[in-house]
DNA sequence: TCCTCACGTTGCATATAACGCAACGGCTAT
DNA sequence: ATAGCCGTTGCGTTATATGCAACGTGAGGA
């Protein structure tokens, strides 16, 4: 492909392993010192490297730029799309991902299940707050007063024998939910599904979105869904590294 | 210096602004669609930039890991985060972190308001260097015969009625803000947001940063802005500890 | 103060690798 | 079924990236 490109780009990657000298950089990429420098140079103009004093060189101020820029650019909805689709593939089931977007938790994308069965839900639709999996995990991420706040607004409107009826359960359960690093729909919401989500992390470990699967209580039973939960939780970490966000160790 | 490294920039620079298909990104650097392409294949190796479908590319993933490996070395942003993150949580207004870096002024972390308001500020951006806070603080700390180069190229654009438009009054306005310990912008940049700055300390007493406060006038009358100079400054120097600066007595 | 060494920088000749061209192939829409 | 639009590939040519060797510069030691 390009030899030079390919050079540079290889420099950049080390940069980001601290500064380094121009003889240092060279070795790496065995080069001729004065061929580095014509490389260091043609990146330096474009802020993409920066002297740092006479003999080092460090990454530049442009990938801050660029990375939020990228960042902004990205949605949440195609960096998903395809761990979510294999996701869908690999279990069958429904597959939903929400987004919070002031004060209402909403449906961004859905696949939908092999098996035949009807689901209320729909892109776009607002997803009822004190008894889905996505709003739960959602809600968790929020700062401690914002998330008193939204419970004590939810109408909790009881809709199975299972569903959350009490502020103070509520904010339990976020509790959680925020701790597990998943949260659980036991048939709160309608009587004969049950759901699990977990969070999309983006690039400064934000919460960006909620991944949940949908099962039929008819195909799986509570601890079979649970089952699913590895893969879920791999699914989402996936989808979390393509919005920006970076495993730690 | 590097032809291709230098298309193969300008091309990353280009998809800053969205995803492109190759034909417009050919037509950017003004070259054969093949030579594009193999540039893209380059990029697209090292993570720069990733496919969209079969017709775009997008920026990739590579750039968020650089950049956070680049902003965790700039250490001022770890040590001063909690400094400004209360101040942050305190008021609720936005506060932002800038440096001053050969003959820039960036700004390396930003905590948003909790009021909704539009700011055009970005992690990663250049401040402009006449009409900010956090520029004037920063510059007013070089040597002076420094001082009066840079104040000699700086494009004075008048951005809004209060905007200073001399070297002259430029001068003047450092050594204010030097004796003062803070520096203002009255509505200098935009119209509806003034803001005030104050400079962060390193172990040797020089400036390594500057934090800012940003409010919207609606909000807060100039009056009220400078009432909250005691909290800027308190935070300010919370900071500068934690970056090994030592106050006397 | 001068010398030396180590490192970055520059000019130049050469070979290579980046380039444009043109033909091919896949996809979509009509 | 066909045309038109893009992306892709192989190839010959020349621009261009490269290595070399000489030069500059700054620091450290005698």
């Amino acid at each position: 492909m390009s030899q030079s490109l390919d050079r540079a780009l290889t420099l950049v990657g080390e940069l980001a392993t601290g500064p380094k000298t121009l003889e240092e950089l060279s070795g790496v990429i065995e080069v001729h010192k004065s061929t580095t420098m014509r490389l260091l140079r043609t990146l330096e103009s474009h802020r993409f490297v920066q002297r740092e004093g006479v003999h080092h060189y460090r990454l530049g101020t442009a990938l801050f730029d660029l990375a939020n820029r990228a960042l902004e650019e990205r949605d949440v909805r195609r960096s998903a799309e395809t761990a979510l689709r294999d996701l869908n593939a690999r279990t069958g089931y429904t597959v939903h991902l929400a987004s919070y977007e002031d004060g209402e938790v909403i449906y961004i994308d859905k696949y939908d299940s092999t098996h035949p069965m009807r689901m209320y839900s729909r892109i776009g639709r607002r997803a009822p707050l004190h008894c889905t999996a996505v709003a739960k995990v959602l809600l968790s991420d929020l700062p401690e007063p914002r998330r008193r706040e939204v419970a004590k607004t939810i109408d909790y409107v009881p809709l199975t024998a299972n569903t959350i009826t009490t502020p103070e359960a509520y904010l339990a359960e976020l509790d959680r939910v925020r701790s597990a690093g998943y949260a659980v729909d036991n048939a709160e919401h309608e009587d004969f599904i049950h759901c699990i989500a977990a969070p999309i992390r983006g690039a400064r470990g934000e919460t960006v979105a909620a991944v949940s699967m949908s099962v039929p209580k008819v195909l799986l039973d509570y601890d079979g869904l649970l089952g699913h939960l590895p893969d879920l939780l791999a699914t989402a970490r996936a989808a979390s590294v393509e919005c920006g966000w970076t495993p730690r160790d």
